[in-house]
DNA sequence: GCCGTTTTCGGCCCGACTGTTTTCAGTCG
């Protein structure tokens, strides 16, 4: 069993105990619980009769350990199993419905007998629900609508979708005469490879309290609002055509720090920090750090500010996520995060003479803008067939253009020749080893559904390529952030393979086509692997996703050091070495 | 169920909004 699994064992565990009406400090261990083991790298199968080992995740008790264990050993554990005598699985989509809590599902089951989407349907259009307490017509008329949404939904969004959605609201609010900032928080700020819903956070002179009210029917009168969902004094929420929420905050300046630091979260790292703040005399909330004594403001203007009167440094956004980051700021042990300014080149991109769309000096030139020292250009080999990909003689002449274009740049960058090179099902690469052993740079992919076991693969092309190369780490459907699946094969294992051989692994910044997430880049650097970043761009517009790949790399907690794109080109090409 | 710089027991974060209410429970972030 998988840590994923676990960790979803243990938090449906919770929803149930929360269905049950347990004690809901109970219940946030466990959601404490799947998260920790979330976060873990090491397989926790392998340790699962280790109590001991177990223990020492902050967040696992010795109550925790023997769940996970006998999750381990049986698929299952006893409170869990006992609660689905009691109740149902499929209970646990309706509190996915809006309005829907733990209450109202207990509620509905023991009146009603409904344990799922279909049967709460039908029973609000029947009426039944009119007969219960606290449910009236609008109720019902809201709970039809959300399942309605739910039924059409995919639920999170892709953090450059969110981003760039995030950027247009701006655009609109920032028209509004005294709205001069506009801040997303929440998961997108965080830097999560989805965003559930949009939190805006808007300031400037018409947020101040005595005359927010006009911004605020601005906001709630956007064009592009589908559907108003709430409409408070100084918050509005509504959904986009698309289904995404957006939550849009008008806060006085004065709080603007603390409220930002509220609603970037995460929550887990709030609450941590909540209650860091207490044991220091002092209440934390969205408008301030204030004594508990006298109530008066410490701190609220900026996050900064707030982070500094808790005795801590400043906590990067992307490090919000209660996996001991707190702990490092008191101890000013923060590691000094990686920032796009610190990424001198970019060793994946593609151009016309496959499926890019500009020539190879159109992307050197927009490289060049970007301040990048040097690239690759790493277009497709031949077995992709439908992206025109290259054979041995086009794969060499491209190399050699390559190297014009290296020349005509004068030494303002540097151009390196490579390929994205295909393995074919047999485990045979799709180019001789001879015409490989010409570039700089090869990119390999390690596929999940080929015969050829994965270990095999990362050995195969390591075989046949004797230059520097560069390894992307595949998975089954090319679309892992979305769905929260685990990988087809075990992707630590690839990873310890590649930091015994000194194989550089990529992380792929192109949101549509990243394969590691935060989670699999903390594991390739403990692993040892080098690790670069790339964006695989398709165009020039596409180099500037880097920014989402950097993003990756910081919740990872990753230094200039730990990335090899941080090096000038010559010690660049010899850091990709493998390990003689 | 977890955890310890007042601790192995007794705590465990904070406020806004909605719908159905006449003072509040439930949900949400």
């Amino acid at each position: 069993m998988d840590n994923i699994t676990i960790a979803r064992l243990l938090d449906e565990t919770a929803a149930l105990l929360e269905i049950d009406g347990a004690d809901p400090f109970r219940i946030r261990s466990y959601r404490r619980a799947a998260e920790a083991v979330e976060q873990q790298t090491t397989v926790l199968a392998t340790i699962a009769d280790d109590p001991k080992a177990l223990t020492a995740i902050a967040g696992i008790g010795k109550g925790m350990a023997a769940n996970i264990r006998d999750l381990v050993a049986t698929g299952s554990m006893p409170l869990r199993d006992e609660l689905l005598k009691t109740y149902r699985p499929s209970m646990l989509e309706l509190l996915r419905l809006p309005g829907m809590g733990p209450k109202t599902v207990a509620l509905l089951w023991s009146a009603l007998q409904v344990s799922d989407v279909d049967s709460l349907e039908a029973a609000a259009k029947a009426g039944h629900l009119n007969k219960l307490p606290r449910m009236g017509q609008k109720f019902v008329d809201k709970l039809l609508k959300g399942i309605e949404d739910y039924r059409k939904n995919t639920g999170r969004f892709r953090i450059d979708k969110a981003a760039e959605i995030a950027e247009r609201i701006t655009a609109l609010l920032l028209h509004f005469e005294g709205i001069d900032t506009v801040t997303p928080a929440g998961s997108l700020r965080r830097g999560r490879e989805t965003v559930g819903d949009l939190d805006l956070l808007v300031t400037g002179p018409a947020c101040e309290s005595n005359c927010v009210a006009a911004a605020v029917d601005y906001v709630a009168a956007l064009p592009l609002i589908d559907q108003l969902i709430a409409k408070g004094q100084n918050k509005v929420s509504f959904l986009m055509r698309n289904g995404l929420q957006v939550d849009v905050r008008l806060l006085p300046r004065h709080t603007y720090g603390a409220a930002l630091q509220y609603f970037t979260g995460s929550k887990m790292h709030n609450v941590t920090l909540r209650q860091r703040a207490i044991k220091q005399g002092f209440t934390l909330s969205e408008y301030g750090l204030a004594k508990i004594d006298d109530n008066t403001i410490v701190a609220s203007e900026s996050e900064e500010d707030v982070y500094r009167a808790l005795g801590l440094d400043y906590i990067a956004p992307e490090l919000r996520e209660n996996c001991g980051e707190i702990e490092a700021a008191a101890a000013h042990t923060l590691p000094q995060l990686i920032t796009l300014a610190d990424i001198r080149g970019d060793v994946h991109m593609h151009t016309t003479a496959t499926d890019g769309s500009n020539s190879i000096r159109e992307m050197a030139e927009a490289a060049f803008e970007r301040g990048y020292k040097f690239i690759a250009i790493t277009d497709h080999s031949k077995n992709l067939a439908m992206t025109n990909g290259m054979d041995d003689a086009r794969a060499l002449e491209h190399a050699r253009r390559v190297k014009e274009v290296d020349a005509e740049m004068d030494g303002r960058i540097r151009l390196f020749s490579g390929i994205e090179v295909d393995i074919l099902i047999d485990g045979a690469l799709d180019l001789e080893d001879s015409t490989l052993a010409q570039l700089d740079i090869v990119v390999g992919s390690v596929h999940s559904h080929f015969k050829l076991d994965p270990e095999e693969q990362t050995a195969r092309i390591l075989r046949a390529v004797g230059n520097p190369y560069l390894r992307i780490l595949g998975h089954p459907t090319g679309r892992i952030l979305l769905r929260r699946e685990p990988y087809a094969y075990d992707v630590d294992r690839v990873l310890k393979r590649c930091g015994e051989l000194g194989v550089a692994v990529e992380h792929n910044a192109s949101p549509p086509r990243a394969d590691l997430n935060d989670r699999n880049l903390r594991a390739a650097k403990e692993f040892g692997c080098k690790i670069a970043v790339n964006t695989d761009a398709h165009s020039t517009d596409e180099l500037d996703l880097m920014r989402f790949g950097i993003t990756q790399l910081r919740r990872a907690w990753l230094s200039p050091a730990d990335v090899l794109n941080t090096l000038d080109a010559d010690a660049f090409l010899a850091a990709l070495r493998p390990r003689p």
